[in-house]
DNA sequence: CCCGTGACGCCAC
DNA sequence: AGTGGCGCCACGG
């Protein structure tokens, strides 16, 4: 059977989310909060940090250009995520300055 | 209902 | 500039 949603706006705002982030361009970041307010729930970044943390793995969405604020990626700076997220920014030609990424490049 | 937790954010120090 | 404290939301115990 169809789980029932515990509430409707909790698959709204994943889609909201996952709408905009689909439209950052290779080479910029977003933070969690500004994504949030883009997807037109403002003050809400800790939900976006959960519906990425949910995402399948081999999702095609690009998870990695969402950031802290301050630049800084959310996760701790010896875990593999962090590599992985590092990694797959530095491809995108996006630029660290003492793990934190320049201000210009945020959408 | 209260409390802890989290891929967060802002503001004082 | 780094750190700490608190606010913000949703969830689960």
């Amino acid at each position: 059977m169809m789980d029932k949603p515990r509430t409707k706006s909790a698959n709204e705002f994943s889609i909201a989310v996952i709408n905009c982030l689909s439209d950052i361009p290779a080479g910029k970041v977003i933070a969690y909060g500004q994504l949030a307010a883009m997807a037109g729930y403002p003050r809400q970044a800790r939900r976006v940090a959960k519906v990425l943390k949910e995402l399948p793995k081999d999702t095609q969405l690009a998870w990695h250009r969402v950031l802290r604020s301050d630049g800084r990626i959310a996760f701790p700076i010896e875990s593999g995520h962090y590599q992985l997220q590092r990694s797959l920014l530095t491809e995108e030609g996006v630029i660290f300055n003492n793990n934190r990424v320049i201000k210009r490049h945020f959408f």
